[in-house]
DNA sequence: TACAAAAACGCAACAATGTTGCATTTAAAT
DNA sequence: ATTTAAATGCAACATTGTTGCGTTTTTGTA
């Protein structure tokens, strides 16, 4: 487990408050947040603009992956340093009442997808929705 | 092949000449229109709100499936009579330069995701990205 | 054809998400 | 300490989508 400055280094981004507190945030977030829930989220002073920015200068690195939901909003996760295999995509759970996101375990393969003569594949995204742990009690 | 008025008086929505004529566009479209794309293929007066309002309608009715591009933007889809099956899911491809989104044949089983205990499984959308037949010649 | 009720519509106002340009500040390398 | 590229803050804007409300239209029935 590195610390989120190293994380920043390794990607080449410069260290700055938001930053660490974004991916810190989002290290130990167990779902996939939103522009809106990470603003609740952090403690720091920072321009809402900038947080865009963080966000797609992580999501550049391949430090976070995005998800968007049902209502069409980005949400994002971190991404595990492994998790850079193209060929198998992780699926995320939706929740139909609460809205949140949950990265799953279980992945697909893009080669078992079928597309018509001339489409060239690239990456796969599964989402199942349903109702979460928390929602069903 | 049922004519439009057909379809609205099945599904107990009213016949008016904006609904016939979305219908009727979305029925011959081969891919999935957005509101802003239906708005350009319309001939007739419309007010935007009642468009938004009239997707609704054909969706809560099942005569409209919903997909969200990589934006967050709304297409619409005509779903045929046979689609209704919740248990096999048909994909999309959405092509990462024209961000046009086609339905696919294939189809997935919802049983085949594993899902965390205690959460319930609904239904199952499945997105490949690449590039279509047409961005690639 | 006339009437009534429910549904659909048009308009205005609003909210949320996301983007762009530009001047200023800051991180980090020398 | 100096320099430079990167990151920030702010204002302004675009797009998508929603809500409330008064008016019109569809459709079933008398
Ligand atoms: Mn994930
Ligand atoms: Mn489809
Ligand atoms: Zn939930
Ligand atoms: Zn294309």
């Amino acid at each position: 487990m590195k610390g989120e400055e190293d994380i920043l280094q390794q990607h080449g981004l410069k260290n700055t408050k938001l930053r660490k507190a974004v991916l810190s945030v989002l290290i130990h977030a167990e779902k996939g947040l939103s522009h809106q829930d990470l603003s609740r989220a952090l403690d720091v002073d920072f321009d809402r603009v900038t947080l865009f920015r963080t966000l797609h200068s992580f999501e550049d690195a391949g430090i976070l992956h995005k998800i968007i939901d049902p209502n069409g909003t980005a949400k994002y996760a971190y991404s595990a340093a492994d998790e850079a295999d193209k060929d198998h995509c992780h699926a995320h759970f939706i929740c139909l009442k609460c809205e949140e996101v949950f990265c799953l375990e279980d992945s697909f393969p893009l080669k078992d997808v079928k597309v018509p003569r001339g489409f060239k594949k690239n990456t796969l995204d599964v989402q199942v929705k349903g109702i979460c742990k928390e929602c069903n009690n």
